[in-house]
DNA sequence: CCTCCACCGGAAAGCCGGGTCA
DNA sequence: TGACCCGGCTTTCCGGTGGAGG
């Protein structure tokens, strides 16, 4: 290997000789917001119409925006606030924006108090009466004459947790005078408008935005258009773009998706020590980003089913496959070793239904004839990574000093009831 | 062709934590 | 504050069943 001296190795050597692919990696993440959106020029004009009446002293309707995840709501939404803002500087139309994500600020105080003080007001993050707040809102607005649009992104998330915030607030503008507040709302969840109280609902969406998903060329079209920012010349082979687009327009059309999988193949390509992206590192950013999810979901799941999951790995070691008994007589045995009630056999039938469903394990109904009729499962993920996964709980680390006696019970393939 | 295994999966009721309302 | 309700999770009970082996 080393034919001369001057060849000694430094630990540093492969991270400096390794070949720089991206030029900017942040474009290709999800809080990039570009500086134009290919494929959306019919929603902004719609929404610069919408809200062009705040720059001439007028009142623009409500606005609900919905469409599915990655379709560019958020980005379009935040792409016409920023130039509204600068016109209205120029013009002095003394239009205040305030974002919001529902799902970060989720009470009603706090979405309150995010308003207020954007509006220059020192109200603390917590402390006060809620509508005392409100009355702050209120007052600090109308004495500023100001127009203010308050976008409320993932807003179903508030209406479970406020909505009486969003009942106020739709209302607000009865009380103002001189003011005026103008409500956009996003979601992606289409179902959260039969929640919604229809007062707050008519009143929310005067005006709505449907935000189609992208079809593979339009995909392209984005990838293309990022990968310019994002990557060096060249370095991304011939289909690349294509095949990421083909796969996220397979799949509801998410150019969040894209992008992420167009990253990913790229981080792989730049581990590799590859110069370029190539078609083999976009299939295996699929396979990452799916064992990625998975262990995310397997990581979520509460203790009786992980218990469940740990006994199915125990069991993939000696076997392909296996069946309910199999897998219920393992998960007691685990149970009892760590002092946690077992669950019955009917219920742990519907988890692993459930585990089914999500993917995890992969079973079918079959009969064995005289030997009866059972789920018969396994695992097609990496067994490995779904163990190590697993171990991360605390409440399973006791687990592992079982592990030897348990396998040995299983390589004697005893299952006693 | 019948039996009978080993479990499936529906129905219903119990339990529990959290939220609501008077 | 306590009565009450709601929804999710779990248990109990049980009728149902595809097909290997007799």
């Amino acid at each position: 290997m080393h034919e001369n001296e001057g060849d000694k190795m430094n630990i540093f050597d492969n991270f400096l000789s390794s070949v720089c692919i991206f030029k900017n990696r942040d474009v290709l993440r999800h809080s990039y917001t570009p500086e134009n959106l290919p494929h959306r020029e019919e929603q902004i004009k719609q929404l610069v119409e919408l809200l062009s009446p705040l720059l001439k002293g007028g009142t623009p309707s409500n606005i609900f925006i919905y469409g599915k995840t990655g379709t560019g709501k958020t980005a379009t939404v935040k792409l016409v606030m920023k130039n509204l803002e600068e016109v209205s500087k120029k013009v002095d139309a003394r239009v205040v924006v305030q974002y919001l994500n529902c799902e970060i600020i989720d009470t009603a105080y706090r979405v309150l108090a995010t308003i207020a003080r954007k509006l220059g007001r020192n109200v603390p993050m917590t402390g006060w009466p809620t509508d005392q707040v409100y009355e702050e809102v209120k007052s600090t607005v109308e004495s500023k004459g100001a127009k203010m649009v308050i976008v409320l992104d993932e807003i179903d998330k508030l209406v479970k947790r406020a909505e009486e915030a969003l009942y106020s607030l739709t209302r607000i503008n009865a009380d103002l005078s001189n003011a005026r507040i103008c409500l956009i709302g996003i979601s992606n969840n289409l179902k959260f408008k039969n929640f919604l109280d229809a007062r707050v609902l008519s009143s929310l969406s005067e005006e709505e935005l449907v935000f189609p998903p992208y079809n593979a060329e339009q995909l392209e079209d984005i990838l293309r258009q990022r990968t310019k920012i994002a990557f060096n010349d060249g370095v991304l082979e011939d289909g690349v773009i294509q095949l990421c687009s083909a796969i996220a327009a397979q799949e509801h059309g998410d150019a969040r998706k894209a992008l992420d999988l167009l990253r990913v193949s790229a981080e792989i390509a730049e581990r590799e020590g590859d110069n370029k992206v190539r078609i083999k590192h976009v299939r295996k950013a699929v396979k990452k980003i799916e064992t990625d999810y998975m262990l995310e979901t397997v990581r979520t799941l509460p203790l009786q089913t992980k218990i469940l999951l740990y006994s199915m790995t125990l069991l993939a070691e000696n076997m392909e496959k296996f069946t309910t008994g199999e897998v219920y007589c393992v998960y007691k045995r685990l149970c009892s070793k760590i002092s946690v009630e077992a669950l019955t056999q009917r219920r742990v039938s519907d988890l692993l239904s459930e585990l089914d469903s999500l993917g995890i394990i992969n079973s079918i109904v079959i009969s064995k004839g005289r030997y009866g009729r059972t789920r018969e499962m396994k695992i097609d993920s990496d067994v490995e990574a779904l163990k190590k996964a697993l171990e991360e709980d605390y409440r399973l680390q006791e687990l592992k000093k079982y592990e030897e006696e348990t396998r040995k019970i299983l390589k004697l393939g005893i299952f006693e009831t």
